[in-house]
DNA sequence: ACTTGACTTAGAGTTAACTTTAAGTGTTAT
DNA sequence: ATAACACTTAAAGTTAACTCTAAGTCAAGT
């Protein structure tokens, strides 16, 4: 798989992706003969646990150091564990947060609805 | 009351206090004799707003247009309300968004946790 | 042979949203 | 009165996460 495929199936931009590779978030993509990516299975299932994890707002950083881990082998099994359990929490707590931020919304509109509702009755 | 005190009220730094007003983000606040800011419950409710929909992720740019808009007067009563559906519909999908990470975060925990207990057979 | 187009790199540039700095004013405590 | 402290401004700096640029390689089509 191309790096074009690759931008085309997640809809990730190849500087993205080559960026990804670079800062380490990814371990590095097979190439071929002329030094072209050549993404395969493994590759791809980073690619999509990057994905998840950063429109979950999980930092960059945050994954390099998973990969880091990774990289150790099954010693650290543990250590990533802990690393996804914490940052399940911060999703949970951002959820809450925007769930809250819904309802604030939500009441800013009734008041909207309520004040134009009583404009129209005066006109 | 003053910057530091408002500050420590919605947990937001004095400086972004500032820069929210310099940007346009909230009306100017009134100063005392010496130019000093001192913040009215108007300017309260408009940072109180502000966070709300912040911590939403609405930008910066967005709230600059939905104070313009409210300082037109009521004639733009029917134009914030729809900047807010849109808002609301842009929160909804956050959501939605976060949700599916949690999901596929919880799937990826629980095969940690499988894992981990047939290492722990093996020793 | 030449152009087109996808790929490569290192490194510079961009964007949003702050955050810090420098230089200064005014109030309060000793 | 002098030091400490909270405030003021404009403008520069920072951070994360890309995104773009320049300069180049390579394979395929005309």
């Amino acid at each position: 798989m191309t790096i074009a495929e690759v931008s085309k199936r997640y809809d990730i931009s190849p500087d993205t992706l080559r960026y990804y590779e670079r800062v380490g978030l990814i371990p590095p993509v097979p190439r071929n003969a002329n030094g072209i990516r050549n993404y395969d299975e493994a590759s791809c299932s980073w690619i999509e646990l990057i994905k998840c994890f950063r429109s979950a707002g999980v930092q960059v950083e945050a994954l390099i150091e998973y990969r880091q881990l990774y990289e150790q082998g099954d010693s650290t099994l543990y250590a990533r564990k802990q690393l996804l359990l914490g940052q399940r929490e911060l999703l949970r707590e951002r959820i809450s947060e925007l769930n809250a931020s819904l309802e604030k919304l939500d009441k800013k509109l009734k008041w909207y609805d309520d004040v134009i509702s009583e404009s129209k009755k005066e006109c």
